[in-house]
DNA sequence: GTGGGGACTTGCTAGAACGGCA
DNA sequence: TGCCGTTCTAGCAAGTCCCCAC
């Protein structure tokens, strides 16, 4: 490829200059700036926890009982609906409340009952209401029994608890404290749009709001812009022009379709122009970010050749990184790329593409093993053995459990086998030589040599690499999933309708390309057959997709990589836009619960709705057809779903995305809990809960409150706001591992919040059953040192050891040093223990990939000098390259 | 206004890759 | 060095949401 020319190599050997560990270390003059900039936000830590809606004293102490309470306490309270999510009082866990480490960030708490007393004070002064907070003791005798509770169960469970009483009072009184930003009459509001009246003026209007920098009252552009991470919008005109491609303009100036805009974009536009000017001023290299810089020296070569060349950048930020990073920066877009975004303009995303198409699973082999009906060998053509050979590899999954499976899989291989095969029924179909002679091949695979391996692993990337890379705009971009799906049985999750049918081979004729207008056709790698169709359609991202086989009305993509530059755009756009929640946060709340009540019967399920999707993280909930999983989201929860238990308890229990069980009891506003009430009367079990509603009528309204938003923002928002918050509350300036141990409490939380499960591993009691026999060896090994110190110090020597053999005579010093060491390590494992047991059912991974703002993660790691590859493993640093030059002060 | 096509993002997991330990 | 446990990542299923035609 062209593109190889391109020297992101050298750019980045340049960078590794040092090999200095691995952490953002404040230091010199910089770094006192970053920390006295952080600090200056930190002086006011209450406009955070207002602005952000979660006062610090709303989290529970450390001394974890969420885990050991049977009922979630979530409190919508009165006083959530406006300033806070009751979700957003996370309350720890079990591992926190045992784990050693953890045992130390509590200890180092101030006391509960301070943090609650200073922090109600602080509300109360502020005019907000106080929650009536009570928190369980511990229990470990219950411990065992949250491995069976849903996560939201478990963090809900302890969250504060409102005497329902005083919500209805307290929302109130939280009603009236915002009434001055709410207009009063809907009438009057009619000509003004929702979104104008509730930006919430916080920044301007609370004198405690918190701002994100010195700067109390910017509008979040300049907040970006401040931070040093709004390099994407910055001058972008400007910045645009320098990209070789914006020039170029499709020759027939037309588009396939109408373009899309970005919203975030187009949100960022009017601010933009209020700080125009002083963007414009500042022209100090060492605000500008190290992307940006590079960027500029590499417009220059843009000029004369289609791929970017990149000369060797000011090193800043980048000085504190270690090898490794940089080494995946090195591979990362934005090290070779500007940070420009890749949309030029209305809906364009790119404007010049090349790439080399797709590669396609080899042909079957034909392995001549036969499988037995009615107990005797039968002749299966390639193709028929293909597909029994794709069940046969599935005995011993779940799936041979489900009928449904079972049967799909039949009536598809009945039509490959023919009507009058000898194979009639599946009951006496043995796969076990199949089943056998597929476990072989596998063990084959394992037994070969190291260099055996590495010859394979080469000649797959020798054959893969032309495919690995596509080129936009001319920066080489690494391609997502350029592999066509081999054919296979389709692996529905739950109880899908679908499962088990037969996934056919995809061919190039099934295939639509989408490239540059001038971009060479890419060659169809199976001689004899030609694409479907293809297009230059540079409004989308996708560069080829075909019909899924299974749905054919919906469509397999090959994108860009995760770490690519139009990926990072997105996620940073998606991420700007769930900040800008945080302004009308307030304004959306309050405008909700004054409509639990309303006579409207749409309005108010959309009130409901939405404060379930607030309050509980709940995904939207589209419509689905019969030929899809039975899954829900709000707008589609069943009256069957919802269980209400008076006074004021609503019981969930549905099958939410992927089939995952979600499972809660929520104490509600006694206004939601009637609602629900009354929307579930004269209804079946199988009725819609929300009748009058879909998610285009929720994101419509939504749209009206803020620009761009949509259900799925909220889950962003609560995500991101909870980790910041978390994060800065509970770090304690311990070591990196005090501190790692904090960062994965707080993704702990984010991932029971968003209902993040994973499937306990097969061998994690057997994992447990190890540790504990470790432990309890190594707790043997000190009562035996100390017995032998004891006599050391009567100046006898040591008892002979449990088998028998004599022991070395040791003095008192050493000895005791070994049970120092003995102990430490004792302390470890305990440790290790109750972490993995704590998050034997936790995904946290999907929090961390999806909604949690990389940038919250990378400041912090700045600030508490904690390395950032203790928390982004590579394809993250190389997915987050985006925000990797955040200032250390940057706060959600 | 509604439905559905289309384009993405989000999510879980199997298996590959890695790394610690004997 | 090889085994075994752990972590990472590719793969692909399953969501969300936009937009356009009717």
């Amino acid at each position: 490829m062209a593109v190889e020319a391109y020297d992101k190599k050298k750019l980045m050997d340049d960078l590794d200059e040092d090999d200095e560990p691995l952490v953002f270390k404040r230091s010199s003059s910089s770094s006192k700036q970053n920390q006295s900039n952080s600090e200056t936000k930190k002086s006011v830590p209450q406009k955070h926890e207002q602005q952000s809606g979660r006062p610090a004293s709303d989290v529970r102490p450390q001394n974890g009982q969420n885990n050991f309470v049977q009922k979630s306490k979530m409190v919508p309270s009165s006083k959530t609906p406006l300033d806070r999510s009751p979700l957003m009082s996370p309350k720890s866990s079990n591992s926190s409340s045992k784990g050693l480490a953890a045992k130390s960030m509590v200890d180092s708490k101030p006391s509960t009952s301070m943090t609650n007393e200073s922090n109600s004070v602080k509300r109360q002064i502020k005019g907000e209401s106080v929650l009536n907070e009570t928190t369980p003791g511990p229990n470990e005798d219950l411990e065992d029994s949250e491995d069976d509770k849903p996560l939201s169960a478990r963090l809900l469970a302890g969250q504060p608890k409102v005497n329902s009483g005083n919500a209805n009072k307290v929302a109130n009184a939280s009603n009236f404290g915002q009434k001055s930003k709410i207009p009063k009459s809907e009438d009057s509001d009619d000509e003004m749009p929702l979104s104008s009246k509730f930006r919430v003026k916080s920044n301007a209007g609370d004198p405690t709001h918190r701002s994100s920098t010195s700067g109390e009252k910017k509008p979040l552009l300049a907040e970006c812009r401040q931070n040093g991470s709004a390099s994407m919008e910055r001058k972008p005109s400007t910045v645009l022009k320098k990209r070789i491609g914006d020039s170029v303009k499709p020759a027939d100036g037309s588009y396939l379709k109408k373009p899309k805009l970005s919203e975030t974009s187009t949100l960022h536009k009017n601010k933009e122009s209020s700080v125009k000017s002083e963007m414009e001023e500042e022209d100090d290299e060492d605000h500008v970010p190290i992307s940006q810089r590079m960027k500029k020296t590499a417009s220059s070569d843009m000029k004369s050749t289609p791929v970017k060349k990149m000369t060797k950048p000011t090193p800043v930020i980048t000085k504190q990184f270690n090898k490794k990073s940089k080494k995946i920066m090195k591979n990362s877009k934005y090290s070779g790329s500007s940070k420009v975004p890749p949309s030029s303009g209305e809906g364009q995303k790119w404007t010049t593409l090349v790439h080399n198409g797709v590669i396609f699973p080899p042909p079957y082999k034909p392995h001549g093993v036969k499988m037995l009906y009615k107990g005797k060998p039968v002749d299966l053509t390639p193709e028929q053995e293909e597909v029994a050979t794709m069940y046969a590899v599935m005995l011993e999954t779940e799936y041979m459990n489900k009928p449904k499976f079972k049967e799909n899989f039949m009536s598809d291989w009945r039509k490959i086998l023919g009507r009058n095969h000898v194979i009639q029924s599946l009951e006496h179909c043995d796969f076990t030589p199949i089943f056998e002679w597929h476990q072989q091949e596998k063990e084959k695979k394992k037994q070969m040599t190291t260099e055996e391996k590495k010859v394979q692993k080469e000649e797959k990337l020798k054959q893969e690499e032309k495919y690995m890379w596509a080129i936009l705009d001319g920066v080489k971009e690494k391609v997502g999933n350029f592999r066509v799906e081999p054919p296979g049985l389709f692996r529905g999750r739950g109880e899908h309708p679908k499962m088990g049918k037969l996934k056919k081979r995809i061919r190039p004729s099934d295939i639509t390309i989408n490239i540059g207008k001038d971009a060479p056709i890419p060659e169809c790698p199976i001689s004899g057959e030609s694409w479907k169709e293809i297009r230059h359609d540079n409004t989308v991202t996708w560069l080829a997709f075909w019909n899924d086989p299974i749905n054919p009305k919906e469509f397999k993509y090959v994108f860009l990589a995760a770490s690519s530059t139009l990926k990072g755009q997105s996620d940073k756009e998606k991420y700007e836009k769930a900040r800008l929640l945080k302004d009308y946060i307030q304004g959306i709340r309050t405008a909700y619960t004054r409509d639990f009540t309303s006579n409207d019967p749409t309005k108010k399920q959309i009130a409901v709705a939405t404060y379930l999707i607030d309050k509980l993280a709940l995904r939207a909930g589209n419509e689905k057809d019969d030929d899809e999983a039975d899954t829900v989201g709000c707008c589609t929860l069943k009256v069957e779903n919802v269980e209400p238990v008076p006074p004021n308890i609503l019981k969930f229990d549905f099958l939410g995305k992927d089939s995952i069980r979600y499972q809660n009891e929520v104490e509600v506003e006694i206004a939601v809990f009637k609602a629900i009430q009354q929307f579930r009367s004269r209804k079946k079990g199988g009725d819609d809960i929300f009748d009058k509603l879909d998610t285009s009528k929720l994101n419509a309204h939504l749209k009206e409150l803020m620009p761009g938003l949509t259900a799925k923002v909220f889950r962003t928002y609560n995500a991101s706001i909870t980790l910041d918050d978390m994060l800065s509350r509970e770090t304690k300036g311990g070591d990196i591992a005090q501190n790692v141990v904090v960062y994965q409490h707080a993704n702990k939380e984010v991932a029971i919040i968003c209902n993040h499960q994973r499937t306990v591993s097969k061998s994690h009691s057997a994992q447990m059953s190890r540790l504990n026999e470790k432990i309890d060896e190594l707790k043997g090994v000190i009562e035996e040192l100390r017995t032998d110190l004891a006599r050391a110090k009567k100046g006898k020597p040591p008892l002979k050891s449990a088998d028998g053999k004599p022991k070395r005579n040791l003095n008192p010093d050493a000895l005791e040093k070994k049970i120092a060491q003995t102990t430490v390590k004792i302390e470890k494992m305990e440790r290790d223990k109750e972490t993995k047991e704590d998050l034997k059912t936790v995904a946290l991974g999907t929090s961390k990939i999806n909604y949690l703002d990389p940038r919250i993660t990378v400041a912090w790691c700045k600030r508490h000098e904690v390395p950032i590859e203790k928390i982004f493993n590579k394809s993250l640093l190389a997915k987050f390259a985006w925000a990797m030059d955040v200032e250390p002060g940057f706060r959600f």
